[in-house]
DNA sequence: TGCTACATGTAACACGTTACATGATTGT
DNA sequence: ACAATCATGTAACGTGTTACATGTAGCA
């Protein structure tokens, strides 16, 4: 009945980046931006709020910084427990918006030439990934800190291999098509069946 | 320097919709729904301020409807220019937030059977994605209005099937791993090497 | 000396959903 | 008569980003 105030999955975010370890906001931000930087993103206008909020319930505690003025903050047991609470919690779809695909659905009003180059833009965005991929892979396997949350992260990464290969895959087949439209002469406006 | 309300890409959304044909602001946001559901969604909230600022700016026209108090929608010429500006922008990505991926890398303190619950969910979602789809292709190609935007149609599609094959195929492997960890005995504290 | 990274916080703004208020039309 | 669907619009709310204001610490 306590009104609490909704900072709903920052909230969840911020909590579990604590759970690995102590950090100040700023460290915290870090994290997220660095390791769940391919699933997830905080801004600091979120995380500040929502550590202030934590620390309110008590489900973190602030402690000094090495440097003046700066706070560590360190999850409690509560917060541990409200952790789990938030993970088992169903997960809150977001309305789906690609502007790709919505750029590419109007694509005749556009022109084959820009779905093109989004098209190679994209296919582009998804090599990058896939490099980033195998460089955490990289990190990770070089690393003894959290060896029992290694396949789970690993479970993350390779969401994000399958779904950048499958991207990779669909522009290869994208361009294919379009460069056989390309190929054929344009059909302005009569196209009917010359009877 | 007419400061325009940004409307951002409800504008785009709403302005493809209406460039395949004219329509009342309650059938835009059915076709979107049903038409660009996968990659794309809006709300009455966003669209009805939205048809009224293109109204302003002459990019639709307002014409009296089949019921009494309804109001058809055609795009204009500059409407139809203003499409094309839209869709030239560049696309604004979305920052990710995925809820299903954050509570997997938390996997640890979520626990594996939890686990494997959401990615169960997940594949019944990617399968029947899927089916979707398949629908969706076997709507088109027996319909002949829009001939010519189809190629573009079906590439839409196709990223979706590309898209949700990745994800099947995923929680494929990744049921696998999580049952390799059930079937090993846990190592609650202590898993250093035995000297 | 000055740049960059670390660090905290707030306020303004943009965006989007949900719920509400209202009513006509169609079909059973 | 009543339910479902079509139809329009607004207001409240929640959430998230960006920009701003402020300052410290390390280093070249």
């Amino acid at each position: 009945m306590s009104m609490q105030r909704r900072v709903g999955q920052t909230e969840l975010a911020v909590l579990g980046a604590l759970s690995v370890e102590p950090a100040t906001g700023y460290a915290v931000r870090e994290s997220i931006r660095d390791v769940l930087g391919h699933f997830w993103s905080e801004s600091f206008g979120q995380i500040y709020p929502a550590l202030a909020a934590l620390e309110r319930q008590d489900h973190v505690r602030r402690g000094v910084g090495s440097r003046a003025g700066s706070s560590v903050f360190t999850i409690t047991e509560s917060g541990r427990a409200r952790l789990l609470e938030l993970l088992l919690e169903p997960v809150h779809a977001v309305p789906p918006r690609n502007g790709l695909l919505l750029r590419l659905f109007f694509g005749r009003t556009l022109g084959a030439q820009a779905c093109r180059e989004l098209i190679v833009a994209a296919r582009a965005d998804a090599e990058s990934q896939l490099t980033d991929y195998r460089a955490v892979i990289g990190e990770l396997s070089a690393e003894e800190q959290h060896a029992q949350d290694h396949p789970y992260w690993l479970l993350t990464v390779s969401a994000g291999q399958h779904t950048a290969t499958a991207m990779l895959e669909w522009t290869t087949e994208a361009l294919g098509v379009l460069d056989d439209f390309a190929s054929r002469p344009p059909v302005a406006a009569g196209s009917r069946d010359p009877k």
